[in-house]
DNA sequence: TGCTAAACTGAAAGCGCTTTCATAAAAATA
DNA sequence: TATTTTTATGAAAGCGCTTTCAGTTTAGCA
């Protein structure tokens, strides 16, 4: 129905039924409080003109925007968007926009943290996988800026954790269950951002210490960080893989990299399992595909569970925060 | 820097600053126009309360909002995935908002289609895969809401699509060298949604017209149409695989689908490519990991080029309607 | 020094909606 | 029928910012 001019506002469904602004508002948000007839009179008029209140609006008058964001690095990486359809599912139920802040960069982030709570262009943050300085969790929590964090936590905001030690003692305890007793981990241990977290070190220090106390050893040339470049993890994976005593059984710390290990085993005619056991972590959808073993991290019911605590804080602001921590899980596949 | 109450607003600072709100807004909007000592003296107590605008006023003011909005089904397949990343990439430059409509319905999209450029929610809006209505289209264009269709077109609108029916007939060509006379097609052709579109018939179209004009057959066992569903695409995968004479080439009109497919042929020990040759569409990322032939179709790249055109046109909404065919590539890998 | 042009700044209107408060009309009660 | 409640509505005050317009300074120049 192409017409000609600007969009009608409220003043003008008012003027066609007759009746005043506030009305005309009030059909909007609380129907049973206008008569009858007259909520009828004025549905028409708004029907007729097609009218739609502007969001800017009334998000203005409401100091509210039904909308909430999400703070994240690599945000098209698999696990991220993983987490981002657990928020996605929940966000759909209620009435809220989902908007998007990808950080790439320390100055980034710190621009976000310090303008968007402020700006209260949001009703509400998820941030995820992001270290948080005590001073913007205090700003974010002081301000009044609903949030919660995800792979990170700090005592004033909402968080959601893995034990990613244990991740890490899970998956050395499934490769000694094999039988395995020459072990290598593959991981990005120090991640170069400073705004970024370090769980992949913790899962290392786990899957050490199980080994450790199985006795079973694991020296420096077998443990290899990596950032997640695929070139840069085909490169230490092949040239662990072409150690004089090659090991037998692989933790690669993120299934993504797990990927890149498999691809260069099949390029060196290593059959897996067979000569090369490979245990990944996260189970990201591939992950199935291509019948990795994992460790499990939930990652679509992490995104959920942040979407799901953060509407109820936001319709409850008195609610106490919550400190969850989500359970892993070893799915066995076809690569151990 | 806990403080007390509400955020200060412009008027705290031209209260603290002794001047008139207008300047408060000059400075931050056009600086040069207001001299510089008292620039500087607003500056000073901006910092001291640690102003920041609220977003929503100004948008409200401004009728504009920075933020541009992406309206797409299946948001977390591997495909779009990619596409958003080249629309954040173009994003970061300037300084925009992305928002997220998840799709999942008719009357969602409806829903958003005939709200969206009333509500002024955002300043242009880019559609990925979905099919949209010729009064839509009229309406989005007519309540001069900015927009660039991805994979599908309208006279009234940006758009930015691929040849699919070369795509397919690549495709062909490249198994066709390979020496395969016995070939199959597995794809979703029949999207059940009504909003969806149907780019795969046309992938198949173009196949089957590049093996007539070879001279080869492609009688209906070996065309296979299937919903994305990993279980049903393993289901049809299989049944194809174990045809009483199999086909030695299949091609897969979407690699996330191809995946699956050499997921069975693993389990049924059929050799890629010796056996079993397989080719993919798409070009997602882990096609590359997975060492799987397949047609690139620059996903990042129509994300970024959405974006681009869209900014262009915010910025300048008399430039002419661009409707951009993207160009598609073969890449060779190791399963064909 | 006197006059005109340029540079600054403030008052006020506007952006489109929500909501409180007071009033008028209708319903309920005496 | 007179009086008290209840219900329905409108007027008007915000929400916090941008921008036009006019007035005031300051600078430029003769």
């Amino acid at each position: 129905m192409p017409h000609g001019k600007k969009s009608p506002t409220i003043y003008d469904v008012a003027e066609l039924a007759g009746v005043s602004i506030s009305t005309i508002s009030r059909v909007l948000n609380s129907p049973d409080k206008v008569n009858v007839k007259t909520r009828k009179r004025v549905m028409e008029a708004i029907d007729r003109l097609g009218f739609v209140p502007r969001a800017e609006a009334r998000a203005h008058a409401l100091q509210s925007a039904n909308r909430i964001g999400v703070l994240t690095p690599f945000f098209t990486a698999p696990s991220f968007v993983q987490r981002f359809r657990g928020v996605a599912s929940a966000l759909s139920k209620e009435n809220y926009e989902l908007v998007i802040y990808p950080v790439d960069s320390v100055d980034h982030l710190q621009g976000y943290i310090s303008s968007i709570p402020l700006m209260r262009t949001i009703d509400g943050l998820i941030i995820m996988s992001l270290s948080l300085g005590d001073q913007d969790a205090q700003r974010l929590s002081n301000n009044g800026m609903e949030t919660v964090l995800i792979e990170y936590s700090h005592p004033k905001l909402n968080s959601i954790l893995i034990d990613d030690e244990y991740g890490g003692q899970m998956a050395a305890e499934h490769l000694i269950s094999k039988g395995h007793t020459l072990l290598a981990f593959l991981g990005d241990i120090e991640p170069p951002e400073k705004y970024a977290i370090h769980p992949v070190k913790s899962r290392l220090q786990g899957f050490k210490r199980a080994l450790r106390e199985a006795g079973i050893p694991l020296s420096e040339p077998y443990i290899r960080s990596v950032p997640y470049s695929q070139e840069e993890t085909k490169k230490a994976a092949h040239e662990l893989l072409t150690l004089p005593t090659p090991p037998s059984a692989i933790f690669v710390a993120s299934d993504i990299q797990a990927l890149s290990v498999m691809k260069v085993a099949r390029q060196l005619n290593i059959r897996v399992p067979q000569d090369l056991a490979i245990i990944g972590f996260d189970d990201i959808d591939v992950a199935e595909h291509v019948d990795l073993t994992t460790i499990r991290q939930h990652l679509d019911e992490s995104g959920r569970l942040a979407a799901e605590i953060l509407l109820a804080r936001i319709n409850e602001p008195s609610r106490p925060l919550q400190h969850i921590n989500l359970p892993l899980n070893l799915i066995e596949r076809l690569t151990t």
